[in-house]
DNA sequence: ATAAACTCCGTACTATAGAACGGAGTCAAT
DNA sequence: ATTGACTCCGTTCTATAGTACGGAGTTTAT
């Protein structure tokens, strides 16, 4: 039952008690999981991984399962999810997949319109620089004009 | 010189003085311009209008062409712009357009660069969607899997 | 004259994802 | 034993674009 109570006292007899094994301190599990310090901190508050309990002695203890976390939730980043998302992911797991495609799904329309809005943005721009190029030295800035005008 | 004051005066001994002729008040401001008196204030606080002086007696006047210049950062920020950049934009006025197409043209990489990310992400989402939908009954979720990984 | 509506003004709060700070505690090594 | 490095913890700050609030003053309408 309290294995690990004693193994850490194994452990202090012999070296260091901070080398792995029960896990790491906090700025090796940020070092190994490619974030800073603030952001498991961060992460913690906001019930993303769970804050390993803190010792009578000593530093808190990250296991490897955390980083594990960590890493699933800066993957769920690139794909666009939010924290928040990235949450609701990792407790879906690997069973839920319904309602795990249902959310990718919802994002994918997200970003699909994002990209329609920043398309049409690009049109635009486009034009206004066209403008701005084959102007006559005489004339006002249509870019200027474009957005003064109505 | 002083004739604002005395056509003050003069519409006061009529009716309220509150209806238009040196502007209006900033509800009226904020309608005309479709935003929200919240919005005026805070364009205010940036810098982006000046605030009309307040007068002795009554509430401030915002005159038409503070209405203009709210439109204007609207219809700049439909391109893309920051509420700093169209700032800027509108400082430059229709006189220095090299500038001007110049803050278009790094917009313009700019919202290029965000469809590429965004493509990507389509990419990636429309695969994993796409496994989801073709995977066994029996297999793990493949999306779970993929963020999982590495 | 009094109530409803509007304005003024500073401050605080929203969302998102952290970064930075400061002081106290703890650890490792010389 | 003391220095340097690390941790802990709460709080504050960053950026962006507003929104909301609360109390006091002003104007308008009845």
């Amino acid at each position: 039952m309290f294995d690990w109570l004693l193994d850490q006292k194994v452990q202090n007899s012999i070296g260091s008690c901070y080398m792995k094994k029960n896990g790491t301190t906090i700025s090796k599990a940020a070092q190994r999981a490619g974030v800073g310090i603030e952001t498991i901190r961060y992460y913690q508050r906001l019930g993303l991984i769970e804050e390993p309990g803190k010792p009578v002695e000593g530093y808190r203890l990250y296991p490897e399962h955390t980083i594990d976390q960590i890493r699933f939730i800066k993957r769920a980043q690139t794909l666009g999810f939010t924290l928040k998302e990235a949450k609701v992911l990792g407790e879906l797991g690997e069973e839920k997949c319904l309602e795990t495609r249902d959310l990718a799904g919802l994002k994918l329309e997200l970003v699909q319109s994002k990209i329609r809005d920043l398309k049409f943005i690009e049109h635009n721009l486009n034009d206004l620089i066209q403008h701005c190029d084959t102007r006559r030295k005489d004339e006002a800035c249509p870019i200027y004009y474009s957005i003064s005008k109505q």
